[in-house]
DNA sequence: ATGTTAATAT
DNA sequence: CATATTAACA
């Protein structure tokens, strides 16, 4: 009883940012890989919503729909396959992740979709170079998360129709419906986003602050003041029994986070990328890309899907094993 | 055990 | 320094 195993006695030398070497290479077969969000939901309730079985949007087609979504300028060099530049980069895991933005905005537009050549296997979502897989790979130590206004935006969202009081970690993460994200993941962004609520409210209502640019670009909705909005509505709870944890499913489509892998150049002047000219920092992940610093572009609009880093990378489904 | 808050890390 | 993770606490 009580066996640890201790990975790090054999080697001594890898350090904890190397795990990102680790969930490449912890890839699930697809097999494991289930849709997990209509099994938890009642087939009363998912008809009741029309809920069909949704499909899920591969990593780099929903990566590629987000983009496309905010970047409708003209396709600078698209490039972004710094899949094998692994071994080198070693500053800290970042995850990104990214979310079909269908809501409030109507975007209409399919611009030509080529490129990513490497995204034809979808299911595994690695482009080549990983290529081992392991399945003990799973509670690895994820890098952050990098919450993208997408995202947020569903956050938001969800908190919205939860109300302040209903709002709770868990509520949140299963209202998000975003494969691969945890309640920690959600309980941090809420003390986050508590904090701003709480720090605007003493304020002049016309409050330039530049800080949390994510913040300051989502509208808040009212419901934050009252409490309770959906709870006991007429949903199909009054059944007699049947305890749903689902309060009010949205329609969200279900996504799986995308993970970015940047470097995080701890500089000073960080961020900055002209936004409204050609959000693709990206170069061309073949060359050295060193630090290149744009001390340009006035940060000004706060959109993007918060790519303030760089590479783009994979995340590893992780299989449904619900928590 | 889940939600919060503080501390710590990046 | 802002943002996210981890730990401690209620």
């Amino acid at each position: 009883m009580g066996e640890e195993v201790k990975m790090s006695d054999y080697e001594g030398g890898v350090e904890d940012e190397e795990r990102v070497l680790e969930w490449e290479a912890g890839l699930p077969s697809l097999d494991d890989l289930t849709p997990l969000s209509q099994a938890l939901i009642p087939p009363e309730l998912a008809s009741a919503f029309s809920i069909s079985p949704v499909q899920y949007r591969t990593l780099l087609d929903v990566n590629q729909a987000s983009k496309d979504t905010l970047s409708s300028l003209r396709g600078v060099a698209q490039s972004s396959n710094n899949f094998k530049s692994l071994g080198e980069s070693h500053e800290s895991g970042v995850v990104e992740a990214d979310e079909n933005d269908r809501d409030g905005s109507g975007s209409d537009s399919r611009k030509s979709r080529k490129i990513m050549e490497c995204a034809e296997e979808a299911d595994s979502a690695f482009p080549g170079d990983n290529s081992a897989e392991d399945p003990s790979a799973r509670a690895l130590k994820r890098p952050r998360l990098v919450w993208t206004p997408q995202l947020h935006k569903r956050f938001v969202d969800v908190v919205g129709h939860l109300g302040i009081k209903n709002a709770v970690p868990k509520t949140i993460m299963q209202l998000m419906n975003v494969e691969g994200l945890t309640r920690e993941n959600v309980a941090s962004h809420l003390q986050k986003y508590r904090l701003y609520l709480k720090r605007m409210q003493g304020l002049s209502p016309e409050g330039p602050s530049a800080s949390d640019q994510l913040f300051s670009s989502t509208p808040v909705p009212q419901s934050l003041h009252e409490s309770g909005a959906a709870s006991a509505q007429s949903n199909g709870n009054s059944h007699g029994n049947g305890h749903f944890q689902v309060p009010m499913p949205i329609p969200y489509p279900p996504v799986m986070p995308m993970p970015v892998l940047g470097m995080t150049h701890h500089g000073h002047g960080h961020m900055g990328m002209p936004v409204g000219a050609a959000p693709n920092g990206y170069h061309h992940g073949f060359e050295s890309h060193h630090h290149h610093h744009h001390y340009n572009m006035l940060q000004q609009q706060r959109d993007w899907s918060g790519n303030k880093y760089g590479s783009v990378v994979t995340y590893p489904h992780v299989a449904p094993s619900d928590k």
